[in-house]
DNA sequence: CCCAATACTTACCACCAGGTGAGTATTGAA
DNA sequence: TTCAATACTCACCTGGTGGTAAGTATTGGG
């Protein structure tokens, strides 16, 4: 349990990504630590609406276990525990650019297809 | 159920782009059409070892309803379906380029790191 | 003594992604 | 009439992901 592949062996390096990005919100975490470089436990939490604290600190732990990020604990009173990207937080956070931008271009698309239903779920 | 987005509306590109290759198979399926330009239902099964036929169909008419790929549809006996990818399927490949080496590098380092376990399950 | 604040931790539960295995439709060949 | 081949389609089931809500540990302040 320590910093082994959860699902691995994989069959390409596309699976070895994916994997560690699976989850509901781990590219939110990705992109709320790339904007704030450090953030604490709450700050996450409130900087990610709906998500639980349950998932979050799941999804934290096996970031930190997948070397993405760096949990960096105060052992003070009340505790303070802050996250940070490492670098290999950073390298997936740039390989994941192309990508949001094919989302970005996605959603005009479809805003475009649908211009009077693109707000409504 | 057309061509709209099954979970949106999106919070962000990354979101919008993670939908559509979220699903076990499909960015195999996205590599498999993408070096074999054309393949039948039968040829994408046995080119995914694993994959059931149910999770195949289905992955493939999302994918389609999310223009990635183009269904051929020739009515003969025995039917003849093929599959190939679009042109959003094809730049949706070309973003993920970047993921891939990145979880390639990954790969390379937990070989590194476990080079007595990188097999093993 | 109790509460506040923070960062968890745990138990429980619901939903859905995905797997299994059987069935369908079509038509030519034996 | 039955079978083969292909591409599904359907019913059923399991496991894992994620949500909810309550509990824990710590210490200073009122």
């Amino acid at each position: 349990m320590a910093a082994e592949a959860r699902r691995g062996p994989y069959i390409c390096g596309l699976d070895a990504a994916m994997d560690v990005v699976s989850g509901k919100w781990k590219s939110l975490i990705l992109w709320e630590l790339h904007h704030h470089g450090v953030r604490r436990f709450g700050e996450l939490r409130r900087g990610l609406p709906g998500v639980s604290e349950k998932m979050l600190i799941q999804h934290l732990r096996e970031m930190a276990e997948d070397g993405l990020v760096h949990r960096e604990v105060y052992r003070e009173v009340p505790p303070r525990v802050e996250y940070s990207l490492t670098e290999h937080g950073t390298s997936l956070n740039e390989a994941l650019r192309a990508l949001g931008a094919w989302g970005t271009a996605r959603r005009q698309r479809l805003a475009a297809e649908t211009p009077l239903n693109q707000v409504a779920g």
